[in-house]
DNA sequence: GTCTTACTCAACCAAAGAGTTGAAGAAGGA
DNA sequence: TCCTTCTTCAACTCTTTGGTTGAGTAAGAC
C-alpha cells in the first residue's frame, strides 16, 4: 500500500472489524485482549489490525503492567474529512455553476464539458 | 476485501492515483483517455482504478460516441462523512465527560476507565 | 466495406493483506 | 524462583490488488 498519511489512513478503515474497534474505542480505552472478545478470530490477528490502526495515527498504546491499553486519537479524522469535504464542495460548486449556465441559456443545446486539473 | 459499501468507498479512496482522478473529476468530467493521460500506467490500468471508483459508487460512466466520460457522484461522500462524524463526535463527547469528572474531583487518583459495546 | 479511435476483457505476475500456528517477551503473583 | 497472563514476533498460506501485455469490442470516419 501507499506510504502517504491519507492512503493509511483510509485503508485502514476499509475493513469492517477495525472500523469496529475504532467505534468501541470511541466510547473507551480497551486492552488487546477486550478488544479481540467479540471477533472469532486470533488475539494475534486483532494485534495485527490494531498495528494498522496505530500506523495510521489512528490510535495509541500506552503500558500497564501486562496490558496495553489502546486509546483512540480522534484528531487523525480530520485529515479524511478535510479531504472529502474540499473535493465535495467543489463537485457541488460545480453543480451549481452548470445549473447557472443552464438558467442563463434556457433554449439552447448543453456547452461543452469543463477541463482542468487539480491534483492529490 | 470486504463487500459492504463503507469498506468499497474506503478502499477506493485508499490509492493516492484514484484519489488524484476524484480530484481532478470535482473539477470536471473526463474520458478515461483524459484521466490516464497524467500518470505513467497504461489505460487499462487507469480502465481498473475507475471500476473501483464505480463500484463504491464515487463516479458513473455514460457512453459518448466511442467515449465513455466519467463522471464524479459526490453524495457517496456523505456515507464516510456521516462514519466519521459519528464517532468522532462520540470520542470528544467522552473527553468532555472525562474532564467534567476530573473536575468533580479535584484530589483523588483517576477513576478505573470507562468500559462498553458499539458495533458498526 | 476498411480504418482509426476509445475503451474493455483475459491471462498473467509480483507484492501486499488478512488470517493461521507456534514460540518468545514482559510483567505481576505464588 | 517458577507460573500465569497479556501481548507481540516469526514464518507460513491464501486471496486480493495493482500492474503488465495482447486481443477483442464499439462506434464514428473514410
Amino acid at each position: 500500500m501507499a506510504a502517504d498519511p491519507l492512503s493509511r489512513v483510509f485503508a485502514a478503515l476499509a475493513d469492517p472489524t477495525r472500523r469496529d474497534m475504532v467505534a468501541r474505542l470511541a466510547v473507551g480505552d480497551a486492552t488487546v485482549g477486550e478488544l479481540a472478545a467479540p471477533y472469532d478470530v486470533t488475539v494475534q490477528a486483532v494485534s495485527k489490525h490494531l498495528r494498522v490502526l496505530e500506523d495510521a495515527g489512528l490510535v495509541s498504546r500506552s503500558r500497564e503492567a501486562q496490558r496495553r491499553p489502546v486509546h483512540l486519537e480522534a484528531e487523525v479524522f480530520d485529515l479524511m474529512t478535510k479531504w472529502i469535504e474540499r473535493y465535495r464542495r467543489q463537485a457541488e460548486e460545480r453543480y451549481r455553476r452548470l445549473d447557472d449556465v443552464l438558467r442563463s441559456m434556457p433554449d439552447d443545446e448543453t456547452p461543452p464539458t469543463a477541463q482542468g486539473r487539480n491534483p492529490s
